[in-house]
DNA sequence: CTCCGGTTAGTCAGTTATGACTATTTGACG
DNA sequence: CGTCAAATAGTCATAACTGACTAACCGGAG
């Protein structure tokens, strides 16, 4: 993601096709209701607008109401609804890959015994089903309704992994040698957290 | 993820720990066998080597062999061991949010003729299953069983997910309820601003 | 032995992102 | 109607990241 991310142009060129915005709205508007989706500060926000401005996707018209500091309202030019249709496609033709840095602690899980590491999972997993519950909580976001979808049904295949691997350890010792001890285990799997 | 991710600094603990090695040789094990965890480019990871020393948890050690031009070996010091047993359980402990850029475009799903949709989902999604049929034939990088188990979890949700969305495309015409004049909702900039 | 392509090893200048800051306006309350 | 908190709007110095580069070494073909 180091050149300005596709999606952001996207994204604000699809904003500003629905009505003129000026740069602290846009942010605004991302920051709550895409706030799963990405994370835009408001200074790279701006650096954007630059950007699409330079490539002659929108316009500024600098508004001086009464006295104050100027605020430049931006809209979308014919060039920016072309390349609004063609990022569009682009995008939903194809699938970035997903990261999960999370996931480098579990390489290494086997250094933690076991006691403990149940434990410190059962933490995450605590997160996990916080996260959903708010995603589930949460109104509706104007036109954010798959990507609000997407992420509860990311967070439930999410918390299912974690309670196979949560299984996996209370069994069958981590992934390394398969090392037999552990006395049939005692609790029940039952999906729910703590032990 | 500004601040240099801890993640990053606890794979070269962890890694250091099994046994010293250098700027390269990092880079290479990362770059293999967790491409599906994080994307740390060359640079950054002598950037982080050099973080890691400053901070007393490796030490460098450089070596001149023959008359090449000498390279620099890092081993883990105590106070690194001490330190990568902290990040260890803080990672187990949390879960970071995912966000799917991908997502941005959905949103404007509707805007292009269900037809075409449908055709460039049915790439997108092609692209997810040839992702799965490849992780599924990586033979089982040495201590990253649980990272490609995570993947392969992970894109087997995807599929599913976006089977249900082009389901929908099918049928129901896109998500939203019959949808009268969405605007961007900007709760506090209200009428007042802009025509 | 020497030229060549591939691997090993690392550096750095230029770009991108962001924490921290400035400054104006509005609304609520006494 | 004066003042303070919150909302609005934006800028900038600095930190972080990476594309593109340099350079030694190794093994085989000629």
């Amino acid at each position: 993601m180091k050149r300005p991310d596709p999606a952001h142009a996207l994204l604000f060129l699809g904003l500003l096709r629905r009505q003129r915005m000026h740069g602290y709205q846009l942010h605004e508007f991302v920051d709550r209701d895409l706030a799963s989706c990405t994370d835009l500060k408001r200074p790279t926000a701006y650096l954007l607008l630059e950007r699409l401005a330079a490539a002659g996707w929108i316009e500024r018209r600098t508004e001086r109401r009464s006295r104050r500091p100027a605020r430049r309202v931006y809209r979308l030019t014919p060039a920016g609804e072309a390349a609004f249709q063609r990022l569009l496609r682009e995008n939903l033709a194809s699938h970035a890959i997903t990261r999960f840095p999370d996931d480098i602690g579990l390489a290494f899980l086997d250094l933690v015994p076991r006691r403990e590491a149940a434990a410190l999972l059962a933490v995450r997993r605590a997160q996990i089903a916080a996260r959903l519950a708010a995603a589930r909580a949460v109104p509706h976001p104007d036109g954010a309704q798959l990507v609000l979808d997407h992420l509860m049904h990311h967070l439930t295949a999410e918390l299912a992994w974690l309670d196979r691997v949560r299984q996996r350890l209370r069994t069958r010792r981590g992934s390394p040698a398969p090392r037999t001890s552990s006395r049939p285990s005692t609790r029940r799997a039952d999906g729910k957290e703590l032990s």
